[in-house]
Parts: C-alpha cells; sequence; structure tokens
DNA sequence: TAACAGAGTTTCATGTAGTGAAACTAGCTT
DNA sequence: AAGCTAGTTTCACTACATGAAACTCTGTTA
C-alpha cells in the first residue's frame, strides 16, 4: 500500500529525534542514531539544527544532548487560561480529596491517549501519574471511555490502524465499547498495569461532545472491582460538573 | 561574510513555524506563512508533518492551528528534580514572601535570556512574569548581572552579535558590568519597560560558576533606587543560599 | 445565481540542498 | 603505540524539498 505523504523527510527526523527526549534523560549522539536508525552525521546536522533554534542544550558537564529551553517557551503557551487542564484542576483536586486517590485527565489525540492534567493521592501507596505521558488506547479505563463516547467513526479508524494489538477481538471489544456507553463508566482492573486499577468517566462539553476523560486510578488492592462501582456515582458527577466548567 | 552553514533548512523552517505558537494564539495557514515569509504550500507541508508528530493540532472549532500535546511530553519532562527551576521555588518563595515582590529566575540562552521560574507578588498592583519568556540581554538588571558574571569571553561573543542593539556605548557598558561584579548585583529602573524596576544577583553552584540571575521586580514607584539598595543584601543573601542547594 | 475573494490543498517540473560513506580529530583505555 | 569510542567535517550524488500554478471549498458581494 503506497501511502500518499505529504510530508517532510527531514522535518520528520528532527522531530523523531527531538522525540527521543521525552524519556527525559539526556543522549549522545551516537545513541540517538542507534535509536532511530539514521546515520551519525545526519544526527548531527538535525541536532545541530535543533540546538540552533533552542530546542535541544548540550548539558556543560556530560557534553551530551538534553531539551533546551525553546520548549519551555513554547509549553508556557500550552496552558491557556481557557484549557481544560487549568479549569477543570480544583475539581479535581476535590475528588482527590473525595476518595483519596490519583486522579488524572485523559484526551485522545489520534491512536493513543495523553494524560494532560493529574493531581496525585496523598496516600503513602499511591500511583504516581506523570502529566504528559502517552498511552495506548487498547487497554485502561480512560482508553475504553475516549473510545466508547468519541464521534462515530473514531471506534473504527483506531482499530483499523497498524498500530492496534493484532490479538484484541475487535468485535468483543466492540461490545465491551458499547456497554460502557450504557453504564456511563468504564473500570480496568490489572490490565495495563499489575497492581493497579481504575475507573474512568467521560467529560461533555455543553454541546454533547467528549472533550476528555476523568479517571481515578490506585492499588489494586484497594480499589477493588465492588469498590470501583461504589466510586463510580461520585466520578460521574464530578465529571458531569467538570462538563459545564467548560465552555 | 560566508558563515559556514552546518544546518538543515527544512528543519529550521519548520521550528520556526512552531516558534510562531510560543505567542500563545491560534494561527491559520496564511496567516503563518507570511509571517516568515514562506509559500503557502511550503508551510502547509511542514504542518502537516509537525502535525502528524503531534506538535501542532487543529482547533476542532477554527480549523485553525495550535500547539499539540507532543509539546506538553516534552516540556513533561523539562523539570527533573535536579532542575533549577524545582528546587530553587521554595527559596523563591520566601524571598517573594520577604519582599511582597515578584520574583524571577533567569538564566542565559545564547544571545537571550529566559525566564525559567516566577513567583508572583501577591500585591494588587505587580510585575506578572510569564515563565519560558525570552528577554533581550541588553536590558534590564538580570541581563546585567548574566553578563557581568559570565565565564571569560561571553561578554564579547554576546555584544559583538548582529542582534545587539547598534546604540548601546559597549565600552561603557562593559564599565558598567564591572561595576556590577564590585557591587555583586545590578538593578534597572524602568529600563526595559517604564514603570517597572529590578534587582538582580547572580547564583553560583559550588563550583563557582554563575548558573542563573534571582531578580526581583515591581512597579517602579514602589521600588524606587533607595528602596531596591535596601533590598540588595537580602537578595544576595538569597542568591548566596539557592547556590548551596545545587549540586 | 453568478461572480468574486480568501483560505486551504494538490500537482508537478526543476535544481537545490539533504544525504550517507568515508575520512578525520580528539579523548580514553589497554 | 595501538585500539576504541564519540563527535565532527568533507564531498559526490541524486533524492527530495521547493514554489508556481492550478484547483477546491466556503463564505461574501452584487
Amino acid at each position: 500500500m503506497e501511502e500518499e505523504k505529504r510530508t517532510v523527510r527531514a522535518v520528520e527526523r528532527a522531530l523523531d529525534v527531538l522525540l527521543c527526549f521525552a524519556s527525559g534523560h539526556e543522549w549522545g549522539l551516537t545513541e540517538i542514531a542507534g535509536r532511530i536508525g539514521l546515520h551519525k552525521s545526519t544526527v548531527h546536522r538535525l541536532l545541530a539544527t535543533l540546538e540552533d533554534k533552542g530546542f535541544v542544550a548540550r548539558d556543560a558537564a556530560t557534553e551530551k544532548y538534553k531539551l533546551g529551553l525553546s520548549v519551555l517557551e513554547l509549553s508556557a503557551n500550552l496552558s491557556r487560561s481557557d484549557d481544560p487542564s487549568v479549569v477543570l484542576l480544583p475539581e479535581m483536586e476535590r475528588l482527590r480529596d473525595r476518595l483519596s486517590e490519583t486522579v488524572s485527565l485523559y484526551v485522545r489525540d489520534r491512536n493513543e491517549r495523553v494524560r494532560i492534567q493529574a493531581v496525585q493521592s496523598t496516600q503513602a501507596i499511591r500511583r504516581v501519574a506523570t502529566v504528559g505521558a502517552r498511552l495506548p488506547l487498547s487497554v485502561g479505563a480512560s482508553s475504553k471511555v475516549l473510545l466508547a463516547f468519541a464521534e462515530a467513526g473514531v471506534r473504527g479508524v483506531v482499530m483499523a490502524d497498524a498500530a492496534w494489538p493484532a490479538h484484541l477481538d475487535r468485535e468483543a471489544f466492540g461490545k465491551q465499547l458499547d456497554d460502557i456507553v450504557a453504564a456511563g463508566y468504564a473500570t480496568s482492573f490489572e490490565e495495563r498495569e499489575p497492581g493497579a486499577a481504575a475507573v474512568s468517566a467521560p467529560i461533555f462539553n455543553r454541546s454533547g461532545k467528549m472533550v476528555a476523560a476523568l479517571s481515578v486510578s490506585g492499588p489494586s488492592n484497594r480499589l477493588t472491582p465492588d469498590r470501583m462501582h461504589e466510586h463510580a456515582p461520585a466520578i460521574i458527577e464530578a465529571a458531569h460538573r467538570m462538563g459545564t466548567i467548560l465552555g
């Protein structure tokens, strides 16, 4: 299948280089080249360009490459005042205080979900959720919410994608999504990572479009299936209230 | 002067497109093309590539382009635990509480300074400082600190750059920097923006290298020249304490 | 309802400019 | 001194980015 490309290869590669730094630590040139399968000299030129524009910088001590301050400049403008991740924060904290578990907010971005906001449980044993993390759409309570309540056609597109796990029975999964629509919320128990469980409900804006999934997650010994269903009404109610906050 | 280029043009252009979004709001394709002087079709291809990698996204309602969530993913990893902007925050808040003015932290990035952290004054009339902002190195108290205490050679390079304002007498400016080194701090009074004033002191790490400039800023009627010099010892002391926190 | 305008998208011939092999440098280890 | 690793620079080749122009939409004007 000859997919028509209307993108710029050099830029794609440069962005791949940049995304290497999503994992946090610093990289040497050769490490990066090996990781994305490009020649040293190519990566060198790309890094020089990224450095020139301030997107990467070299650590003074280690000589390795790390993220530059232009990223900070951009991210400062990412959270505008009308951004859900900002305006919903107080409500998320209320829910956290009520249930004493970590509360996260997810949106769908193509075939993945992204955690755009999180408030941590204050308990000693807790799930630690990092903002900005990208996770698969095939597992986890909020994945199922993001697919179940998505606009028509989204399910099909996402599940048809090459990235979708082949072993997953699409028909059974679709049935499960229909059940979630009926129930109004989804749960997951040790689905994505062992020892963790979550409940999730959709947030709709005033025009009835789902904009995010609100999720409560914690250790599976505390968030038992029973306990999760008990929590569900509170989460749905919070999600509803959040929806009314949005424009 | 034939500057040897070892950068990739297509990538440079793509990053310029991305940096358009540093100013916050959304842009149409043609707007961007006009702004950076590129052809519509070129910008279209670059935006398609950026969109594909999640660096920009299109607003569902307005159809315009805005920053994508990959930026969030990157910025989440910017503030690591050893990051000055994180570990110094408590000290900055203490200083803010003591002086009741906005406290900022600046680092030098090539020919500019970047505000990497800020805590706002709680007073009704206050300077509002946005994190990530890039400002010129030629004006402002912290600019002068960042140049005065920089490693040997930096002054010359920065002031020789094309971006340096031509009208500024380099010799007089250099003299001023020497005075600042002697005093240990710098002030500015309505220098960059009318009605604003600031005091700034350098933060040195354990090996004696300056890593940032700590700055206290506010309205010029409250931060009079006299008042600023009164504040200086407290700021220098805070900067010194911050230095010991760093590795 | 046709004509126009303005924004976004696609096509395609052209030659610039990005590519990767290889050579080179510099710093460490054996 | 030889070997190794990581980063940097050079250069011939042609793949690929480029921009003019054509085209599609959608909304506006006459």
